[in-house]
DNA sequence: TAGATTGTTAATCGATTAACAATC
DNA sequence: TAGATTGTTAATCGATTAACAATC
């Protein structure tokens, strides 16, 4: 079963949770003129093992060479391409409370495929200011801007009570991908997209960790 | 392979990430006086299958009634406990920027078994002030804080270049968890539990969703 | 009682890891 | 050439799902 660049084998979830990792390092192999890039070298610097790394590298479609590895820039395109970031993608943010706010203020988005265009809080004393640049606009303008500039994200950073209602509005208006910071499972059709993102989560893992050794 | 309640079967980390979504419900529920909650009424609201929530509560130890479900105010309680959130534990926040002052103005911390008492910042003009009600010290105060309160738990939220550099004071200063929220995998000696939050991976997770849609 | 729901054992699925031949 | 590294097939591992008996 090889892995043709086009053919878009279906990509363990796992794998593209670990592609972005890739992508730093080759970033900075990229910007010290290195030309190849092994799979050692990624293994050693992310704390994986080399087999998994290589199953991974399958997948961007690119051949490496026994001996020297693969070539950084072709591998860094190759990755970018199989993530969606050769191109980047519009989006908005709704809530710009304190998390909506640290979200705008990350200079990394474009190095992921995402430009953030605009901020919503239906607080007046927000409304109307910039927050790092970004303008913010009050609730009412969400629909009407998101048609007039194809926004295809949302981000979603309002309280639990309103996520449901924003995502809503967001897919009403032509949203297509939603990244959710609000605790709530949304519910949304087929064709709208929805990545949660759930500290509680990360924060339960640790807590066990910390307790299971406790154990030991 | 019966769960008894302080075994400590290794439980799944997959488990432990759907625990907190669990609670969630379960706090809605005993707010509306419910005394009992069937793996139904789980399986609904998250979208899981409800074998899935089956197998999951097996992990608490808490034994269920045919017909009637969990006693709701008993599952609670076993979670918090199986999570270590019956205890909570200090924290600390190194890197009072944006998503720094957005953890530290997160108000859910305290369900989640976590409480912030301090943040430091290398920036003279942050440290000394007070952001959402906890103070900002400067960078020099930091083991000697950590040492004097017995803090077990750092938040890093600095940029990538400083990140080891952090975790390591941190560590020498006796913390024994890391919640890394900066994009390095940091080196630590086995005692330390750490937890990665990578939004970047997420983001990669919605990004190919999105395109392969496009493909269908 | 009837039937919804639990608890448990077995089957399936998917990702990780191992083994090893191919190659520069 | 020798040996590090790739690519591929097979083995293992762990989580999810299915099946079904037990029970309130």
């Amino acid at each position: 079963m090889s892995q043709s660049p086009q053919s878009f084998t279906h990509i363990p979830l796992p794998t593209i949770r670990r592609m972005p990792s890739y992508l730093r390092i080759l970033q900075e192999f990229q910007q010290e003129n290195k030309e190849w890039i092994s799979t050692t070298d990624f293994s050693g610097r992310l704390s994986l093992k080399p087999i998994q790394v290589r199953k991974d590298m399958a997948y961007t479609g690119i051949q490496g060479k026994p001996r020297l590895g693969f070539e950084v820039n072709e591998l860094l395109n190759a990755i970018r391409r199989t993530l969606g970031w050769d191109n980047s993608a519009d989006a908005i943010i709704v809530g710009a409370g304190a998390l909506g706010s640290a979200l705008l203020g990350y200079k990394g988005f474009s190095e992921h495929g995402l430009k953030l265009v605009a901020a919503f809080d239906n607080n007046p004393e927000v409304s109307g200011s910039k927050i790092h640049g970004i303008e913010v606009f009050p609730l009412e303008k969400l629909e009407d801007l998101i048609q007039r500039m194809g926004i295809t994200i949302g981000i979603i950073t309002v309280p639990e009570d309103f996520g449901q209602e924003i995502a809503d509005r967001l897919i009403n208006a032509g949203i297509r991908g939603i990244w959710n910071f609000s605790p709530v499972k949304l519910k949304v059709p087929g064709h709208v997209k929805v990545q949660k993102e759930d500290l509680a989560s990360g924060l339960a893992v640790l807590s066990v960790m910390m307790h299971q050794e406790d154990q030991e």
